[in-house]
DNA sequence: TTTTGTATGTTGAAATTTCAACAAAGGGAA
DNA sequence: TTCCCTTTGTTGAAATTTCAACATACAAAA
């Protein structure tokens, strides 16, 4: 366990916790460590909400399917990231996404309810821990609002451009590179992946970007 | 204050209080109330987040306006509801949004650093506070990913259609009434109201539907 | 190096949305 | 009732997306 405690440290769920402090505290949460293959699920849609999953080493992505088998991408987490939080503190039935491992990746999951309730051992850290996770969710909130910001946009070019300025603003710098390939992108901001892939040649010939596979460079950001 | 306690008692924020409970907490919070024209802002796109505001009559709606003016509707408040309090919670400097009374309404607005640090009366109800935010700010995620279920749809049928059905499930009937008017709806939907307005008329000429301003009844459910 | 499978780019036709403009209906006030 | 203003419905052209199909590029494996 203590291999993970560098990613968990930075992990807001356990903020200004000393390493000492994450041995006990992992204990009385009854943690596990899963590892999961390219393409597998830690949570599948319409599974009852049980569990918080800490994502330690790889990626996983929320992604969600109707019932025409339509994708829509909802998130991409890194390690030190969490999810399925949300359900359980809502205490749903059923999840409405999967989250599947991008790559070989290492999640540690733990029940909700034993965050949320004191334990026997009078374990002082629950108090912290329940308004951390609050934190967190409200964090989350702020991903949606930035999700509909993006898709909210009625043509591919100004979902994409919206998209694209974003991640320059969050990276810092108009080079980046994003956690999707072509048709994820496309997922993400709700468009045909033949259309995304066309609009990208075009503002690639205007000289507008620089697109190389998932590595993007904007040249002409006209911020607003 | 006391002429709000049955809308507050519902209110999850302060779940299980008892009325002498409540004087005590609004007291500690120091709880205002505020009234709203229709149309008027209880919270302004770009202003800094420090209140949670609970809706104590009338009704509020959350909507955001991009750079063009184009509108998009998040969500419509009623009373025992609350806004502001994920944008308090993660500390933004600025919100997204806008919240707008959808007609003469009154909302009760509280400091969100009141709610989540204990005071110095060492006031028992702090920490019983924070665990009934966190499970409304996770409902809230919820709400988005209803959201996203219905705008991830790529036609404006079958946005439409999801919306419906997805209100008649909520109504537990049929036939029921939505808290937008069309042109609110297609802001929601992120439609064309004029595209919104033909595909009703379509369905109602089809016999699926009756909608009559914001009445709508569901003749030929397909549930999927 | 060659093979093979996946990801990305391209294209044109069909379907759909947007846009602008106007018509019709509804509700409130005079 | 009439007038006025807002909401809703309708329409056709232009713009855009979707869809299907295929070409090309890339990367991993043989």
């Amino acid at each position: 366990m203590e291999k993970y405690f560098e990613v968990l440290c930075m992990c807001p769920l356990f903020r200004d916790m000393a390493h000492w402090e994450l041995t006990k505290v992992l204990r009385c949460l009854n943690a596990r460590v899963s590892s999961f293959e390219k393409g597998e699920a830690v949570m599948n849609e319409g599974e009852p909400a049980k569990y918080v999953g800490i994502v330690l080493t790889g990626s996983f992505q929320i992604v969600r399917t109707d019932f025409f088998g339509n994708r829509s991408m909802i998130a991409n987490l890194v390690p030190g990231e969490l999810f399925g939080e949300s359900f359980a503190c809502a205490g749903v039935e059923a999840v409405p996404v999967s989250v599947l491992a991008s790559e070989a990746a290492e999640v540690m999951l733990i029940d909700c309810l034993k965050i949320c309730h004191s334990c026997s051992n009078a374990c002082q850290f629950h108090q912290q821990m329940i308004y951390n996770l609050l934190q967190i969710v409200a964090a989350k909130n702020l991903m949606f609002h930035q999700k509909i910001e993006v898709t909210s946009k009625r043509t591919t070019h100004e979902k994409l451009m919206a998209y694209l300025m974003l991640q320059a603003k969050q990276f810092g710098s108009l080079e980046f590179e994003i956690p999707y390939d072509r048709q994820e992108l496309a997922d993400y901001l709700e468009v045909e992946r033949s259309g995304l892939s066309a609009e990208i040649g075009k503002l690639r010939r205007q000289g507008v970007i620089e697109a190389d596979r998932s590595r993007f460079k904007i040249y002409k950001p006209f911020d607003v």
